[in-house]
RNA sequence: GCGCCCGUAGCUCAACGGAUAGAGCAACAGACUACGGAUCUGUAGGUUGGGGGUUCGAAUCCCUCCGGGCGCACCA
């Protein structure tokens, strides 16, 4: 029953399949006519029924009858059988099918919510199916900043929504350990390892200037000594740069660790290189046919694409671009096997996007799988001024110091507050303020309520009840209703979320069912109600408490019992 | 100049092409002698940037104009 929606679907799709002659034909409709995409929906008016889908609506046209006449077919062949909890059905406005329920079918959901607990909700949409999450991939030559929170916040939550519903989830850190930012990483860190030997080498002017490199050098001297002093330069760099890497990658995972984020993968651009991948996805595209050369670079044809300007595969130094590694890796991950690669980026790589993809049509692979979300930048405020993220100025706000200033669940709570596509404004007054205007608190505070009930239901000496013991129709009104309606929704909230790649959605459910038990709490009593009303009502709160521990886990948000 | 994203209440933002466009904050007016007032109830606030079009139906899709952000490297 959890999947009514589906189900209810399932059951139209049926009547208009099963009886599927006899409604074709009184409908007009010829064979090949395909039945339309339609939706169940809860519709934002309660007279509207507790669902509502939109079928005689699309069918009208092809038909070729009015909305309303359709709808009256498919009532007529809609077999209730299939669907035990539809009380009646009508036809509604322009066409709608509404459908309208049997009370009972939201003591059935609060049943299940406190039967299945921490799986409530958990689905099988996404049938084992491997799905890769790319996320933040940031260069590791320095700390991580907004936009990164930003992606690692999205994408992890992402990636626990698919995981919930029935993917094979794999988080991935793509390490961009190689190529011209690296070089000149080396060369600021030999300049700086020179110095340390008394010899007057400046930073490059286009190096890095951080002054955290100082100290990476110097704790590269406490362990190699002098050894490099008079080694081949490319040796020195190499060296340089390998240990200061490694030092940035361990700094970065434990910034991410502290946001409450894992990988699976953390995954080399230099070993594309090594293991010679970048090489053969070069050597395939010219055996395709993709490519030219032109001023001794070699040139990806991907205008042929679509794409506005053809992309440089080999520069003419003979160096593999950034982006022929990047197609390599794309191609790597579609043939470790992934049914769907999920990637997310700044909106300053946006432009990329269509040229990868172009290279892995040219490759032969189906770049529909792979799906970019463009995340628009983030704009800090304090005190109402926005905070300058420069790396030049100097003001520069890291992961760390937003999880000092704010911590980790406010922080991630904002960055999924809103859809990817938008830009952020995080306003770090309000995300540190621990007052009603901060939604993090808000259901948070939902949460500890619930727990602190039931640590008073246990001072009283009593126990939460059985469920089967409890009779749930005494729920009855309009607070507990619309609480028992928010709770049965959940499974397919997190489905939509899920598959459109939205977290934010699941933010505004946990924070409406906040709203609702609030509501709910101010209005009834729960301990101390009359004997019957009591044991229902303590359950129900407990199935909220349920769901808002789950929703604030699939966002890497804690469910504290005090606060 | 070209491409992508955005433009919705005073502010920050929601709204699978669906029925009367919703929340929070800010403003105003109110509410428990009890389970945590970090709460709740109500009022007010809109020509969804402008104009065309497609559709039974448009904030949503298409065209165009205006405004903002980001790209348009032999950088990543």
């Amino acid at each position: 029953m959890v999947p009514i929606k589906a189900e209810i679907r399932a059951a139209i799709t049926q009547a208009l399949h099963r009886a599927g002659l006899a409604s074709r034909v009184s409908l007009g409709l010829a064979e090949e006519v395909e039945i339309p995409d339609f939706i169940v929906s809860s519709p934002r008016e309660e007279k509207f029924g507790d669902f509502a889908a939109n079928i005689a609506m699309q069918l009208a046209k092809p038909a070729r009858r009015p909305p309303r006449e359709v709808a009256a077919v498919i009532l007529e062949h809609f077999d209730y059988g299939a669907c035990p909890w539809v009380e009646r059905i009508e036809v509604a406005g322009p066409g709608f099918l509404n459908f309208y329920l049997r009370p009972q079918w939201l003591q059935e959901a609060l049943r299940q919510v406190i039967e299945q607990g921490e799986r409530f909700g958990r689905s099988l949409v996404g049938a084992g199916r491997k799905v890769n999450v790319e996320f933040v991939s940031a260069n590791p030559t320095g700390l991580l900043h907004m936009g990164n929170a930003r992606g690692a916040a999205l994408g992890d939550s992402i990636a626990a929504l698919l995981d919930f519903c029935g993917f094979d989830v794999t988080r991935e850190f793509y390490i961009n350990d190689t190529g011209l930012q690296i070089e000149r990483f080396a060369a600021s860190l030999e300049a700086l390892y020179l110095q340390e030997f008394g010899e007057d080498v400046p930073v490059p002017e286009d190096g890095y200037h951080g002054a955290d490199l100082a100290a990476t050098v110097k704790r590269f001297i406490a362990e190699t000594g002098d050894t490099y002093r008079h080694t081949p330069p490319e040796e020195r760099r190499e060296a340089l740069a390998r240990f200061a890497v490694a030092e940035k990658i361990a700094a970065i995972r434990d910034s991410l660790e502290r946001f409450g984020v894992r990988y699976d993968v953390w995954f080399s651009e230099q070993e594309l290189h090594r293991s010679g991948a970048v090489e053969r996805v070069i050597r395939e595209l010219k055996a395709r046919g993709e490519t030219f050369e032109r001023e001794g670079a070699l040139w990806f044809k991907a205008e042929k694409y679509g794409v506005e300007k053809d992309e440089v595969l080999v520069r003419s130094t003979g160096a593999a671009t950034y982006f022929a590694a990047d197609v390599a890796y794309h191609a790597n991950k579609f043939d470790r096997g992934f049914a769907w690669l999920i990637n997310v980026w700044g909106a300053d790589h946006h432009g990329h996007v269509p040229r990868v993809k172009a290279a892995l049509r040219a490759l032969g692979y189906d770049a529909d799988r792979l799906d970019v979300i463009i995340m628009q930048l983030v704009r800090l405020f304090r005190g109402g001024e926005i905070v300058r993220m420069s790396k030049r100025t100097g003001e520069f706000v890291t992961l760390d110091e937003l999880l000092e200033e704010v911590g980790r669940d406010a922080a991630r709570y904002f960055f999924v507050l809103r859809s990817a596509d938008s830009h952020l404004d995080f306003d770090l007054d309000l995300a540190r303020a621990q007052s009603m205007e901060n939604p993090v608190y808000y259901v948070q505070y939902a949460h500890a309520r619930i727990a602190s009930l039931f640590r008073q239901l246990s001072l009283k000496g009593k126990a939460l009840p059985e469920i089967g013991a409890v009779d749930l129709s005494v729920l009855t009104s309009e607070e507990e209703e619309r609480l028992l309606r928010k709770l049965a929704d959940f499974p397919d909230e997190v489905v939509d979320a899920a598959l459109d790649l939205a977290p934010h959605r699941l933010t505004g459910y946990i924070y409406e069912l906040a709203g609702l038990f609030h509501a709910f709490y101010n209005v009834h009593r729960v301990i101390g109600s009359e004997p019957g009303l009591e044991e229902a009502r303590l359950l129900l709160v407990q199935a909220v408490g349920i769901v808002l521990r789950q929703g604030l886990r699939l966002l890497g948000i804690s469910a504290p019992e005090r606060m």
